[in-house]
DNA sequence: CAGCTGACAGATATTGAAATCTGTCAGCAC
DNA sequence: GTGCTGACAGATTTCAATATCTGTCAGCTG
């Protein structure tokens, strides 16, 4: 790694952070390692992350708000009916968890025992997604396609029932023939579910 | 452990085996460990067990099947309705589940990595768990309260749907407060999912 | 003085030698 | 003969010594 000479940030960090996990994995990627990468002294690391799991937690936020942000779209497109945002928006959780999974599976390892770590961080990113199945789920019962008393209680209902669909411990199964036909079944379910009595 | 002067057969092999099990975790019971608790020499184990893996996959099958016996009855009541027999199936499964992993945390874990070695009989276990749902939703479809074109992919949809409440890997989540009202919401979903149009 | 360095103490990880385990089998005992 | 033993080879695990890492801080540098 150039020791470029540019001042050290905790944007610059950062990236450092996630190239010597993608390379060295969650269990060898030490502080000393990107302070290498960075051609700093580890105490210079010290300066902007406090410990070694602020620095671990930052990085897993940045990933996870990535995936967050995709969906933020689908969920806010008023144009198209709810039924559709909320079949697109389970589709392309499970597409972008699905193709993370399979095309680099040690670094998505790696960022699932991340995120076992950063239980603020995962459950604000939780938050963050059930929320925007709330507000399709809202949009719903409002124009009185779906029946849901309680939007809030729905969207959870409706992200813990796909759970298997996007929750990392479940990865293997995505590789699986039939995955597919599992998943269409299980939103088939769902959106039945929802639709007015 | 008194080496009892009695035939060594399968059967006690296999309680000796929980036993070590229970004691030392999976990372630490060694066959040794099992004969030394009969009173035997270790080679007399592999007379009934081929390998180290097809003893523990025999205690693991032992487990599961202790867990599909007692649903069994519940899915098999014709005397009640297929709602209410769903209900309570789902129901008795979570409850069993949070049950073992609260009690006697370790243990469960044990039986979680054992799971994890042993894919055959966990297919198994979960084909005749599916096959149960099965005759649920198929009896439901025949007096017409559900509406399940394929009473196979739909049953496979609510196992899915509710994996969050009996796949190991969510077990923390099991003493979470909440996870009750989160289960309602789910079953309730599920549910209306199945009811006829 | 603002930012960085590098030495330090205590905690954690690595390493390689020694101990234990798995799976086999020739032979003992009943 | 049937069932068990115990020694064995190769693989795996343990353990303690060694090395590295985390987090701090006094002091250097520009």
């Amino acid at each position: 790694m150039a020791p470029t000479s540019e001042t050290l940030t905790a944007e610059r960090i950062l990236v450092a952070t996630e190239e010597v996990l993608r390379r060295h994995g969650p269990a060898k990627a030490t502080v000393v390692d990107v302070a290498r990468a960075l051609g700093v002294s580890h105490g210079s690391v010290y300066r902007h992350f406090r410990t070694k799991a602020a620095l671990r937690e930052a990085v897993t936020k940045r990933w996870l708000d990535r995936t967050s942000e995709a969906l933020a779209g689908i969920a806010a497109d008023e144009d198209r009916t709810p039924e559709a945002r909320l079949r697109d928006w389970l589709a392309s959780l499970f597409a972008a968890k699905r193709r993370k999974a399979g095309l680099d599976p040690e670094l998505f390892a790696t960022y699932s025992v991340l995120a076992g770590e950063s239980g603020e961080a995962v459950a604000e990113h939780l938050a963050d997604l059930t929320g925007q199945l709330e507000r399709i789920v809202r949009a719903g019962a409002e124009s009185g396609v779906f029946t849901a008393p309680d939007p809030a209680a729905a969207a959870g209902a409706v992200f813990h029932a796909t759970d298997r669909f996007h929750d990392p411990c479940h990865a293997r199964a995505w590789e699986q023939p039939g995955i597919e036909a599992e998943f269409e079944a299980v939103v088939e379910l769902v959106v039945r579910g929802l639709r007015a009595a």
